[in-house]
DNA sequence: GCCAACGTTGGC
DNA sequence: GCCAACGTTGGC
């Protein structure tokens, strides 16, 4: 099982409309950059994603889980790709943009190196230190 | 195939 | 609202 983070704006679409949409999956829609699209392409059903708000935020407030791996977006012409995940998790803390970057262990996140890339790789050992500062506090 | 110009993203 | 970083586009 692999580990992701997925970027939005909460304007558009945010942990609460995840949400709303319970257990049925929902498709992540909208990515049009070739390595976000290049990651989206290799998930799988049952892999988990960090759920991080843009813009005022700047937050991973949740962990979504993939329940439809990549497969052709029906709305576009071109190779684009979509996934579906359900919300699965509120985080009890959220872990703040800055909360990681202050963080040594975290310098190497793609969050922290390439902040523009709205579908993100995360490591195990990444995913484990933000779950236990989102316990923590 | 290179690269300058341009548009977009997202943190600040 | 600004601007740095990055990706894309299009002329050559």
């Amino acid at each position: 099982m692999a580990f992701w983070l997925l970027k939005t704006e909460p304007g558009d679409w945010s942990w609460q409309d995840q949400c709303a949409r319970g257990t049925a999956g929902e498709p992540w829609t909208g990515v049009r950059n070739a390595q976000a699209r290049n990651h989206m392409r290799t998930m799988k059903k049952g892999d988990q994603a960090f759920f991080y708000h843009t813009g005022k935020e700047r937050r991973i407030v949740g962990i979504a889980e993939i329940t439809r791996g990549a497969y052709p977006d029906p709305d576009i012409s071109g190779d684009w790709l979509l996934v579906d995940i359900v919300a699965r998790d509120a985080l009890p803390t959220p872990v703040s943009l800055a909360a990681i970057k202050a963080e040594p262990a975290l310098s190497e996140m793609v969050l922290v190196r390439n902040p523009r890339l709205s579908v993100q790789p995360v490591t195990a050992p990444e995913w484990k230190k933000v779950c236990a500062m989102a316990s923590a506090e």
